[in-house]
DNA sequence: TGCTACAATGACAACGATATCTATTCTAAT
DNA sequence: ATTAGAATAGATATCGTTGTCATTGTAGCA
């Protein structure tokens, strides 16, 4: 075997031609013979070249880095967002690297533009509710490009990808309606998150134009968390009043909390109190009844983040409008009752 | 503002001493007097420079990248890992570069060797179950140092990090019996994790140690997936002959897919089955009732596996015995009674 | 004083690719 | 034949660091 790896010179010189026509093949570019091209390509294979990305870096001022960041407590969630970056970047030659961080810190901006610095980074994706905070993507102040993903208010920034939240929201508080709910509680996330208020209004509206009115001791906050689905639901539960017979939770882990909440309580799902999350994490098809909920291409609009970003890199595409809303689907399971 | 990145010459020219010196002030290296030393770290900030990585790599044959390799289905588990090694990795001036992938895949072998040459790794993470891999560690090969995460079994890999499942499981079990169960039914993972044989032989120890018959009926197999574990819980309450009281599922995954099938058949926990679980993951504590289990300090592990791991990469470390076994602990909660 | 030893510093090459510019060959139009 | 222009190929500088080796300065010692 080879003692050292090949380089572009080896290559050059086992296919009897300059290392810049090796560059051409390797790098796609116009100019090099089909004839040329395929013996390079052979020469690559023999000496089992792989072109040094440092050396690569250096030359063409990339780093073929692209930073995720994120700060989420929903590992599913998380998970699906990983894959598809991971997948579409490495069939475009980039590594992902990571950046957790706390959203509630005031030092993140200074961080993440250390962050990018330091790491030299081609490219950056941002995941909710990071992709809220419109002061800190102000204060980027980026030279490079920024993907964002599901912003839930209007952004000024080029790229992004989205879902219909407020339409699947819509869609689930009618599901319902007709099921025969009218009196129906619900737990809303927490503000900054841009998802918050797009769920809120799709309740909000299908309500309304059910002719259903709204009674505010049927809204009540948690922060998408398991827990604070829990103490929500104590809250609904108690407040009895309103006779509230369906409760829907912005996301599953908030639902799950609820379940807890009644079981704890002995009230019975969905005998008693019908209930519905957002997600379709495995928390909501692992629970006791199932949870009916709401699944979203989580992973797709992952990858389709990842690739609109690596195109406007590349400046493949000049093309416009790649921004995309991806649809939501109801999914439909054991927690919701008819009555 | 600056138009452009300063370079290593933008703060040798500013601090009026020659590249080299500020090479050796940006890698603590010796030579460099103390006075020399804070001006040239003084040019560094004035300047805002930060070194290029791709330049670094490039000369010094690195590339500050170190490769976690998983296929895990518990997003808990994977979130801990991946928070430990980038935690330390970033204090130590690497990245991670994330590689999912499928451990049943034949190819995966291949592919991993492609993606370490490819990616140009200074160093790979390996985590369970690809961590009991012996074939693949074996013609992986590697000409950069291993770490490996978990080992079920012992490994010839000089760098290691492990936790002490059998002592845990064993405990677990007494535990148990301590409360009274002798008919205590186990779930054991899948063959090929490391894991599997060291939860199931700290339970059959601990039952031999307590003169309890083992009755191979009471131990049922799944693969640490919450599926498989309803369907072995459904195995285990239906074999009623053995009249199990408790049932010991080798990961909080399975525990819960047994709360499900318990809540299906309805059976209560604790009343008439106790359970426990092995994690501590979130569902553990979330599910109703919460589940006793074994925690572990798998960040800590994952973070102290990329420590040496970087130590050997950076040859800080010529000292021996670097690898550790990370202590368990119980968590009692509510899914165990006493009998 | 003269010598050595060592700490501090610098000059310059080299890492492995791409960019720029130039040179050659080939084709087709005059 | 001649030549413009396209297609193809190569020579060489360059990216921003670190490695190697040489040089300078200064303290210690006989």
């Amino acid at each position: 075997m080879d003692n050292k790896k090949a380089t572009i010179k080896d290559v050059a010189s086992h296919s009897q031609v300059s290392i810049k026509t090796v560059s051409r093949v390797i790098n796609n570019e116009y100019g090099v013979s089909k004839i040329t091209k395929s013996r390079v390509l052979n020469s690559i294979k023999a000496l089992d070249y792989n072109p040094n990305k440092a050396a690569q870096g250096l030359r063409s001022k990339k780093s073929f880095l692209i930073g995720l960041v994120y700060d989420n407590p929903d590992k599913f969630y998380l998970s699906d967002i990983q894959s598809g970056v991971l997948e579409t970047c490495a069939i475009n030659g980039f590594s992902v690297v990571l950046f957790p961080c706390n959203y509630q810190k005031s030092e993140l901006t200074d961080e993440l533009i250390e962050f990018i610095k330091k790491t030299n980074l081609d490219g950056l994706i941002l995941t909710p509710p990071i992709s809220d905070m419109k002061e800190l993507v102000k204060n980027l102040q980026l030279e490079i490009p920024l993907c964002v993903v599901s912003p839930g208010l209007l952004t000024s920034n080029p790229l992004w990808v989205s879902s219909d939240d407020f339409k699947a929201s819509y869609d689930m508080t009618c599901h319902l309606i007709n099921q025969g709910h009218r009196d129906i509680g619900f737990i809303k996330g927490h503000k900054g998150h841009g998802a918050t208020q797009h769920r809120l209004d799709g309740y909000l509206n299908a309500l309304s134009d059910n002719n259903i009115k709204i009674d505010d001791r049927n809204i009540t906050e948690g922060d998408f968390s398991f827990d604070s689905g829990e103490i929500a639901a104590k809250k609904l539960l108690k407040n009895k009043s309103p006779k509230i017979t369906a409760i829907f939770a912005s996301n599953d882990a908030m639902a799950a909390g609820v379940m807890k909440a009644a079981h704890k309580a002995k009230i019975n799902i969905p005998d008693k109190i019908s209930l519905v999350g957002f997600d379709n994490s495995p928390t909501a098809s692992q629970a006791w009844p199932s949870i009916t909920t709401i699944g979203q291409p989580i992973k797709e609009m992952a990858s389709y983040a990842a690739q609109i970003l690596i195109d406007n890199i590349s400046n493949k595409s000049e093309k416009k409008n790649v921004n995309k809303t991806f649809d939501s689907e109801l999914i439909f399971r054991e927690s919701v009752r008819k009555i």
